[in-house]
DNA sequence: CAAAGTGCCCAGTCACACCGAGGAAAATTA
DNA sequence: TAATTTTCCTCGGTGTGACTGGGCACTTTG
């Protein structure tokens, strides 16, 4: 049974993996994303190299095993589970979830799980917009651009989000940005790359960058 | 914050006040409920002290303060809410919320039990009949009565177990004895107390002095 | 190759939970 | 009351998990 911190590792190590596909995951970086010491990531890597859980060679960054990923995967699985319980359900808003559903994403309970999943009709994606994995790990990689990328003339539906601050969520909250909106780029400044979009053919507003590069959208 | 360990302390200390109230809760039966060694216990009891939640003078046994109280409560709330959604939502068994609700317990996030209890609909007593502490520690002290102490010739409605072991509640299940249930005592075996009863004015059973000990009926 | 950057290793801390043994204190019994 | 039994505290210690600063080894880059 992996304890809470050691979810918390493998977890932060695949999504480091999944974002530069090829890369090894450094020390430092997950240092850097677990608000922690490198000496104390050196620390945990050894150990779950020992259990078998993630490839350790000094120097030389680290990989998930199957097994890690596996165990990864899973934690990310009840994550978004329990948010979407938490926001169809329980009524939360989706910038309330994520503390709360980082806490319950450790109980470790199979059936429990499996019962939820059933409960809640087999969510595919959670409310942010990312993808369940499933039981065995199956994980659909979403087709998406990043609102960023969109050239003028070009939309499309905004279908996730990067960030799940609570400052960002709200923001888009305000701005009528929820998932499902629909966006149509009208123009770009090139000095500090905001974009100038119309918002369900309606409203007119600039976003900056910032903005743009964690929202993705799809046709 | 108390830590799952503490939690499950206070609890068992709560539980062994109520069954005797006005006696010390003495460090031999904490051990013996929560499976561990007197000297564990001890250690634990001066932490807790220290802490606040328990009076604690040695040799004198122990009784929890109003902090005390209060936490052990409001576990005693997470657990039976949980329990709750568990058969209620997910479709699980009373036979088989136990060990999940005793690690869902210790979730802490006051505003999720808050959202939960709305979404069970205010519930007053959890799958096995016992009653729901509300926020504040406010708790309805149950009028049952014990099987075992009915006389031949009074009758009363299933209302709560005293165990909720899985061979006990499954007895229980298989021999129509479930919450609601209609009892009337016909009998009683005065060499082993044992009672002949008949089930819902239908079937006719002998049920042994440990059953009717562990069940409550009120009118 | 040298400097800069990265990350390992060491030695240690701290918190938590647990335990056996021995003897002190309290309760019970004679 | 005295002796015996029971209870349980204290002490010293174990093990685990997680974290850390500082020094140095290794790798990368210029
Ligand atoms: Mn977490
Ligand atoms: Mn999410
Ligand atoms: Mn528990
Ligand atoms: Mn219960």
């Amino acid at each position: 049974m992996p304890s809470h911190t050691e979810e918390n590792y493998l977890k932060a190590i695949y999504k480091l993996s999944e974002a530069q596909p090829g890369v090894e995951v450094s020390t430092n970086r997950i240092a850097e994303v677990l608000q922690t010491r490198p000496a104390s990531v050196t620390d945990m890597l050894r150990r779950l190299g020992e259990k078998g859980l993630l490839h350790y060679e000094r120097y030389r960054g680290v990989s998930l095993t199957h097994d890690g990923r596996r165990v990864a995967l899973l934690t990310i699985r009840k994550h978004r589970l329990w948010e979407v319980f938490l926001v169809n359900k329980l009524g939360f808003n989706w910038d309330e979830v994520h503390d709360v559903a980082e806490e319950m994403e450790h109980l470790q309970s199979p059936l429990l799980m499996r019962r939820l999943d059933e409960f809640l009709g087999f969510p595919q994606l959670d409310p942010h917009g990312d993808p369940i994995p499933a039981e065995d790990g199956a994980i659909i990689r979403p087709q998406h651009r990043l609102v960023s990328d969109l050239k003028p003339g070009e939309e499309g539906t905004v279908m996730a989000v990067k960030n799940t601050s609570v400052p960002f969520l709200q923001y888009l909250d305000k701005a009528g940005l929820s998932l499902g909106a629909r966006i149509e780029v009208l123009d770009k400044v090139t000095f500090d790359n905001s974009l100038e979009i119309r918002i369900n053919n309606n409203k007119v507003t600039l976003i900056s960058n910032e903005i743009s590069c964690n929202l993705f959208v799809a046709d």
